[in-house]
DNA sequence: CCCCGGTGGGTTGTACGCAAACTAGGGTGC
DNA sequence: GCACCCTAGTTTGCGTACAACCCACCGGGG
């Protein structure tokens, strides 16, 4: 679903909002998260805060302990090695359902993610590792999204929203994101040619890049 | 009163009551539920029943679509086999993680449960499939447990809550039930024999084995 | 000096009421 | 006769008020 509009509902705009402050670090794991506070910032009643926030906690972004309120969720290094377990076990899966699968318009949109990652993540002037952030989330859910497979889309789901492991190309060292942006594009590649045993060795690929950054990084 | 202690919270109360009501089956799959009809059941008001609706939805139990109101999921053959394909991909590889972190208490635990359900599954007046339903779960939690994997747990928590995924075993032929009892007692034995890899392999045998059963049986 | 019970402030949990949105049914115009 | 609009009913979404609970601080007793 790629319904970025509307949100007619409250609710759901404070459920956007707050995941996009947490997961863009504005929000501190283990910040302390007031309903009151959280409702005048937005601009809304407590209610639709509430639910939002059992939401999010559902999600596994927040966790709510008893009467003491709700938490931004944070992880030691063995659960992000966890997730990157769970990832490489689902992930290159989908990517190899993707080549299979993706249509022109989906191949395109792909391309142009990763053009735009390339320009704002190669040194230089234009370099600009939060905008990295964004567009890297809309490549890899896109992909999911074309791989068409709801159940692997909703096991990821509440994995790798994990804060952490979103907003860590600042951690990259240059070479580590160099392979990074290039390993995006040679997904479109092996998607494109519609081998799904390549673009899923690339997604392999990513992914061990990506965790080796990380464990080494120990933030 | 199916639902343990605890639950200070009334709308935990819901949201496990409700939880139990879609598990077991007493709320079919595509079945509506009308707020103030469950606020009535449960004895509370319409506010933890919208607050355990939108738990439930975020787990992927239930759907709200706009102002319609909250429907049971309902699960597409299509559906059921991504199912099996995530199931496939972790739980193999977390029964592996069991056999190196299983202690006697809960080899002696899964044991138990194993025994049980050969009790009440094997053909003759004592057999009860329901009871066979909430031993099942309970074995494969607590397995689940032991692997003490969070964000691999966290996966498939959202994915194997699929209703019909935990109420086939009624759909199960004697040969298929009779290997999947089996399959139970000698999970069990590979942990205590501390061998991973064997492990593993019953477990995908199991979910083979059940995906036999289901893409056949077209509930 | 340390430990324990009491009390106050603040937060969460629940109930209730109002307004908006969707659905369905009947009536009218073409 | 058919299609469209309008209206009535029901349900959800949100706001607000009250009650329960937890935590921290403070005073008295051992």
């Amino acid at each position: 679903m790629t319904t970025t509009a509307g949100a007619s509902r409250a609710s759901e705009r404070a459920q956007a909002a707050l995941r996009e402050a947490i997961l863009g670090g504005e929000l501190a794991p283990g910040a302390h998260l007031g309903e009151v506070e959280l409702a005048e910032r937005l601009g809304v009643s407590r209610t639709p805060v509430r639910e939002a926030l059992a939401r999010l906690a559902a999600e596994g972004l927040v966790e709510a302990h008893a009467h003491r309120g709700a938490r931004v969720v944070s992880f030691s290094p063995e659960d992000l090695d966890g997730i990157f377990d769970v990832r490489l076990a689902l992930e290159p899966r989908a990517t190899g359902r993707a080549a299979a699968r993706a249509t022109a318009a989906d191949l395109d949109a792909l391309d142009d993610l990763a053009a735009r990652m390339l320009a704002v993540g190669t040194r230089g002037p234009a370099q600009d590792l939060d905008a990295l952030v964004g567009l890297n989330r809309e490549f890899h859910a896109r992909l999911l999204d074309v791989a068409a497979a709801p159940a692997l889309s909703a096991a990821l789901g509440n994995v790798v929203h994990a804060p952490v492991v979103l907003r860590t190309f600042h951690t990259y060292d240059p070479a580590s994101l160099a392979r990074s942006l290039a390993h995006h594009a040679e997904i479109v590649a092996a998607l494109r040619a519609g081998d799904a045993d390549w673009a899923s060795s690339v997604m392999r690929s990513h992914l061990g890049n990506a965790r080796a950054v990380m464990v080494g990084s120990r933030s």
